[in-house]
Parts: C-alpha cells; sequence; structure tokens
DNA sequence: CTCAGAAAGTAGACGCTGTCAACTAGATGA
DNA sequence: TCATCTAGTTGACAGCGTCTACTTTCTGAG
C-alpha cells in the first residue's frame, strides 16, 4: 500500500501538530518537536509540507471541518427558527467544548490566507451552513419581513455568537467573576435577543 | 537624570516592539530586532523585562490604555443612550481604525494572565468604562425594564460589538465579498439591535 | 523484467532565536 | 571612601525553521 502509508505520515504530521499545540500553544508547535515524536527525521515533514505554516493551516483546515460537521449535525425540524435556534445553541457548545479548535479557527493569523486554498474552502463551507440556514428561513415565510440580504442576517448573527464564544473562553470571564451559571444567563439572554431580532 | 534615563530604554523597548510587531507580525517579534534597531545590545531588553512574554505584555497594556481612552474621549451627553450608542461606534472605529492593536487586546495568547498584573489592569480599566456607562443607564431611570445585572448587559453589547469587529477585520468579509458600505450597513444593523435591545 | 526517474526519508549546515552566566562601568548611599 | 546596586556588555548554549546534498524506496513505461 504505497500510497496508503505515503498519505499515512502526511495524517500523522497533522495529527501530532494538534497533539503539540494542545499541550505546548500553538506558538510553540515546532515541526522538529512534530517530527521527533513520529520518530522521523526532522526534515522529513518537509515532504510533505512546504513550511511550518502550511501545516499549522492543514491543522486548522481540519478543525473547521469539524466545526462544520458539528453545525449540521443537528437533526433539523420543519421549523427553521428552531433549526436556527439548535445550530446557535451548537455554535456556543462546540466553541465551549473545543475551545483549543475554536481558537486555532479565529485566533490564528496565517500570514496569506490565499496561500492556503484547503483552508480556506473549509472556512467557506462552515460559514454556508449558517448562510443556507437562515436562506431557508426567509424562503418559507416569503412575507418575512428581512428587507435585507441574508448575508446581513448571517454576519449579525455570526458576530454576536462570535463575540460571546470568544468572551466566554477568554480570561475576561474569570476578571468579571463570571460564575458557570451566569454564563449560562448570558448565553440564553443573547439567544433570546437573537431570535427575536431574527423573528417576524 | 539617571531616573530618566533609566526608563527612557524601557519606553524605547515597548514602542519598537510594537513597530517589529507592526511590521513583521507578533510572532515575529524578536527581543534581539529590538535591541538592534535601538543600538543596544541582546541582553539590555532583560534589564527591563525578565523574558520576551512580559514585553509583549507590555505593549498589549498599552494598547488597551489607548482603546480605553479613545472609549472614554467621546463627550458624554446627557442621554446616556445616546451616549452608549456612541460609545458603540468608538468601540468599532477603534477597532477598525486600529486593527493591530485590537488584535494585539483580543487575539494575544499570553500563558499566564496573572503573570502581567499591569496588562490585565489596563484591560478591566477598559471594560469598566462600557460597564460604569450602562450602570449610569438604569440609574437615571428607575424603572428601567432591566431585571439581570448591568453585567449582563455589558456581556451581550461587548459581545456583539466584539464579534462585529472580529469579523470585519477577518478575512471573512473578503471571503464574503462585502464591500465597504455592506460593512457600514453591518454596523448600522447591528447598533440598531442593540438599541432597540437595551432601550425600554 | 528492467531500469530510469520520481518520491520519501536522512544527514548536515547556516543563521536566527530566547535565555543563562559572567563580567564591566557608573551611580548611590551609609 | 568604599561597598553595593544597577544598567549594560560579551559569550555561550540549545532549539528552531529551512536550505542543500545525499540515500533509499517505490513506480510505471519500455
Amino acid at each position: 500500500m504505497p500510497t496508503k502509508k505515503k498519505q499515512s505520515l502526511k495524517q500523522a504530521l497533522v495529527e501530532q501538530a494538534f497533539s503539540v499545540i494542545e499541550e505546548k500553544g500553538v506558538e510553540h508547535l515546532s515541526l522538529r518537536e512534530v517530527a521527533r515524536r513520529l520518530g522521523v527525521s526532522h526534515q522529513a515533514p518537509y515532504k510533505h509540507f512546504p513550511s511550518r505554516d502550511h501545516i499549522l493551516a492543514a491543522v486548522v483546515a481540519r478543525c473547521f471541518a469539524e466545526f462544520a460537521q458539528h453545525l449540521s449535525s443537528r437533526p433539523s425540524c420543519n421549523d427553521p427558527f428552531d433549526d436556527l435556534h439548535k445550530m446557535g445553541l451548537a455554535y456556543l457548545e462546540f466553541a465551549q467544548k473545543f475551545p483549543l479548535q475554536y481558537r486555532l479557527m479565529f485566533n490564528t493569523a496565517l500570514p496569506d490566507g490565499t496561500a492556503h486554498p484547503e483552508m480556506l474552502a473549509q472556512a467557506q463551507f462552515a460559514f454556508s451552513i449558517l448562510h443556507d440556514k437562515l436562506g431557508e428561513m426567509t424562503l418559507k415565510d416569503p412575507d418575512h419581513p428581512i428587507r435585507d440580504p441574508v448575508k446581513h442576517d448571517a454576519i449579525y448573527i455570526w458576530s454576536a455568537l462570535h463575540g460571546l464564544a470568544s468572551l466566554m473562553q477568554s480570561d475576561v470571564t474569570s476578571t468579571l467573576g463570571l460564575s458557570n451559571d451566569e454564563k449560562a444567563v448570558a448565553v440564553e439572554r443573547l439567544m433570546r435577543r437573537m431570535s427575536l431580532s431574527i423573528a417576524p
């Protein structure tokens, strides 16, 4: 199995890179460390990725893929408003359950995004899920009083969700002395306001 | 002037560090580069900061101070709702005008926040401005129908603002093909919704 | 089957980095 | 005056990303 073994190191590199990030933080990700853990030479990774940034981009792309799957894994019922509410909760749940992945997606500054097309594609796909769900809503209700394009609603919702998710996992919460209960209240309030803003 | 000269290098280090970050990105900030630019030896910075992270924390603290000043520089009128609206715009304006500073404040992962008390204090002060403004609002209107503590409103508002600011300066906007006009519309919509949520 | 060539992996080197240790010159203060 | 503290210097060390050159292994056309 040549192709299988060929790809196996590439995949193993991405997985080990994530493990290293998990243990030491993204800024201490070292290709040599990854290679050492996999028992290969320090140059082996360069046969599969042109640079350290490209491995990092692959890790981020995998996070986006997991994120998209998490968002769309919820069963969709006939009520698109309920669907959207569930998707919002799923969004926040992902950020809470997988804070590292979330930070990697939205906090990682790759020098040039266009240099990592796979990562970009995964990110676009993840956003399309939210966008499409909003599209369903307005389609199912032709008299929906939203005048601006769906895109702007998507932006608003994504903004609110992302802002809350970021805040909840930053040090700010401990700085403000927020208990878990208060966090839950904040989530519930935000979701309610979001629904009110979108609902007819 | 011993004390003056003593402090001058410390201050110069922080300024030059910011310049380096500006040019090369925060992950390429190098103490040796900073020292080189200031014409001192590569060990001189260590007489003023214990490590690279501590210089970075000082840079971030300065960003928080500038941010707080920007937020509170707006003249406050007698209408606290109008004040809040202006402060929200000021928030977004800062993020747009000084994206690097904004990212440094909210995207920089320092290993241990408690190790940098000055930075933490600046961050808390910045948030207190928003919090106090909300406090004014509820105080001036005793019948204000907000049942939950001010803190939760502050969290909601900060979430929405931070989310939008982050989104606006990420690559997502170009990915979605957002024009500047559409960005402005998104800002206006968010501000309107925010006001509606808070207003009685 | 053979064998040229591509692909995967190894080894060594270079310049860069953060940081530790040891040293020097100058200011401070009892 | 002289011991001490402070700011700054030089030198060293290990680790890093990445370039070049080498070997091994696999592949696919003749």
